[in-house]
Parts: structure tokens; C-alpha cells; sequence
DNA sequence: TACTGATATCAGCAAATAATGATATGTAAT
DNA sequence: ATTACATATCATTATTTGCTGATATCAGTA
């Protein structure tokens, strides 16, 4: 990605969803739903190497996703807002009640 | 894309996102958040291409975020429930009250 | 200051994804 | 049945996007 996964959009909603829309970055903001994480403990977490954690933190925290403080020598990442975790939990709603043929397209 | 867009990836949930974070795909879910339509009006509305346009409902449909009827010779599409039309709300709130920044990102 | 751990940045490569254009299928009307 | 319009499909090409690895920066500590 570099720092430009998210770039030339015009669209800010689709930026939006693009935020969202990589595994990566679905599993950092996922991570943070439960708690505010530093970097190496995202590392841990989600078992992706910390260079690649942190070009998609940038992308995040650039989109407003995340916003992230300096603690010491950490740097501690929370998600910006509780709506972001509650775009997950719709998210799941729709999966659950909504698009459960999400799953089953398998055979692509 | 051919039908491939949303592709052997296990997360449903990203699934989910994926669906909204194409600029075409995107579009048309936009499009049909006012009203039910049919291929041909989808391709004018959003200036698509009508095998574009196809390929991308191909996608949409196989993850039940909309479903289509055939109604005379037209095809009539639309979401296939309020939450994903809730979902696109629960986005722009997000871009009004949290993610400004997203716009602004356009140093990248 | 020099050193260590933690995080950020960037260039290059690899892989995923979308657009195009040609064609096939389907639906209705003459 | 044939024609015309509407939609779907598919292979190819082109673009976007993410990952890796090396390196730079920054914070704290000896």
C-alpha cells in the first residue's frame, strides 16, 4: 500500500467503507473494539508484521478511524468514536439477519 | 471484476464492507437507496456501463445486499432490506460528526 | 551522548480487483 | 418464428492495492 491505499477517491462515504474493507485493517479496528491497543500489541494480536500495521494505522488514523497517543515509548490506539465500533455491530447485524447468503458465495 | 470481485475470503464481515467499497458498487447501492430500479435506469443514472453494471449486481446480489425481480421484460432491483440503506446512513453520520479528516485526505 | 526498544516511512514487487468489449441468454411483441 | 430490446456472462487487459524488507525517526534510559 505505501501510505496510498486510500487515495484519489473523490467519494469521502467510499473512503469510508474502504477503511473498513481490507483484512487487515478489519482486524485492527475489530482489535480495538474491545480496548485501545498499542502498536505491538496489534502486532500480537492480529499476527501481522509491524510494518504492515503500521502503513494501514496511518491510513486509519488519517480517515479518522483511529486516533492514537503517544504513552511512554507506546503509542496507544483507540477507536475515534463509539459509532465506529457500532458500524461493526451493524455490520454483523446484516450478516446475521440480512445477508447470510454473504457466506455461502463460496463458489466464485 | 467478472464475478469474481468478492472473492475467497473467509470473514463474512469483510465480505460485507467489500460490498460498499467499490466506487460502482457504491453507486448503484446509493442509487437504489431512494428507489427500487431497473438495470437500464441504474446505468443511467450512474453513467456505467450496462456490463459493468451487471457484473457488479452479479456481486451485490450473491451477498443479498440487494435482490432483483424480473418485472416484464426489466429487471427491477432493489435493496434487499432497510439496514442496508441504515447502514449508508450510519456512514455519512459518520463522515458529518467523526470522520472529517477522511475528506482532507487528499495530500496522499 | 549513546543505546535500546517502539513506531513510522518508503520503494519495489506481487497479488487482487475492476473495466472493457464481444457475445450469449432471455423476454416480449409483431 | 423472427426481431428488438434488456440483461447476464466471460475472457482479457489494465489498474489498484497490499505486503515485504530495509531504513529512518522518535522516546526513554543508562
Amino acid at each position: 500500500m505505501t501510505i496510498n491505499s486510500i487515495t484519489k477517491i473523490r467519494d469521502p462515504k467510499l473512503k469510508m467503507f474502504r477503511g473498513f474493507a481490507d483484512s487487515s485493517r478489519l482486524s485492527i479496528l475489530v482489535a480495538l473494539r474491545s480496548r485501545a491497543l498499542s502498536v505491538s500489541e496489534i502486532v500480537q494480536v492480529t499476527g501481522l508484521t509491524q510494518s504492515n500495521v503500521s502503513n494501514h494505522l496511518a491510513c486509519l488514523r488519517c480517515c479518522d478511524l483511529v486516533v492514537g497517543e503517544q504513552q511512554g515509548r507506546y503509542v496507544v490506539y483507540r477507536l475515534s468514536d463509539v459509532r465506529v465500533a457500532k458500524f461493526l455491530d451493524l455490520a454483523d447485524e446484516l450478516l446475521a439477519d440480512v445477508a447470510q447468503g454473504v457466506s455461502e458465495c463460496e463458489n466464485y
